[in-house]
DNA sequence: TCCGTTAATGCAAAAATTTGCGCCAGCAAA
DNA sequence: TTTGCTGGCGCAAATTTTTGCATTAACGGA
């Protein structure tokens, strides 16, 4: 356990059932500094919990997602994720040549944000985008 | 055929082979005026050419994303595309609840595209974004 | 008009993700 | 501790999108 205690107490709070397959998959996500693919949650937490499905790594995942616990990046036509930090937001730009990863704090998206809010009506949820594009280096070398 | 010769045109003097499926993509989805499905342009499209592939499909539509000709948009975990239109540029805002669509000028990100640009160096295709969240209408209702 | 080059297609399979359903287990209340 | 409710899980299948490979056909040049 590395310091997600307090979401798994806040969510036991909420109502939602802790079970070892989330407390599995909440524990693979917290360790990693950095995203982790689908398929690897699913990898790790078969080292645990061997009869573990796919499905329910995907719908877990999407769940925190949703509650905002984790936030989603996608990389390549895959997703990934990574652990909500709260105290320190960020964004994300994937270079889709490279498929690096850089980070961006949401100031950069606050204006356009609430642009859309006041002049649309329409809440956008920017925690889990993310901005595809070309990186530096990878525009150096074209 | 809808007005899209120009693109023809400009496409095959690039040097790219324009076959009758090619063609027939195109044709689909210049003559919607909105987004399609890409499942919906296989089924339009075999009317006309009763064996062509699905993966055809898929490849002529990113082919054609790629060249700026057509846009993508995102709607409820499916990839729809629509004629990209030069003389109004837009950008898609979609309701996770109700699946409606509404657009928007680019102006709204281009600050963002800038700082971007300016402050990381990354170069973001912002052509093809959809902006995800909850419209005016499902926001009254909850 | 015919030919050669090679880009694009069809086909088949894989990869990635989602969904329906019946059973099981988390957890609150007795 | 036992029980009951029901949310969550495993399983299997469906959906959606991508990819490898052999064959085909677009199109410029002979």
């Amino acid at each position: 356990m590395s310091g997600h205690e307090s979401a798994v107490s806040r969510l036991r709070a909420q109502g939602y059932r802790m079970t070892p397959q989330r407390l599995s998959v909440l524990d693979i996500v917290a360790r990693r500094t950095g995203h982790v693919g689908a398929d690897e949650v699913w990898n790790l937490a078969r080292e645990e919990h061997p009869y573990v499905d796919l499905a329910t790594i995907y719908r877990t995942l999407q769940w925190l997602k949703g509650l905002g616990v984790v936030t989603e990046v996608i990389i390549g036509n895959k997703l990934h994720f990574e652990m909500a930090d709260h105290h320190n937001p960020h964004n994300h730009m994937v270079c889709s040549v490279c498929d690096g990863v850089q980070t961006l704090t949401p100031d950069y998206l606050a204006e356009f944000s609430q642009r859309l809010e006041q002049e649309f009506g329409f809440s956008p949820n920017l925690d889990n985008i993310t901005i595809g594009g070309m990186c530096n280096q990878c525009r150096a070398v074209t």
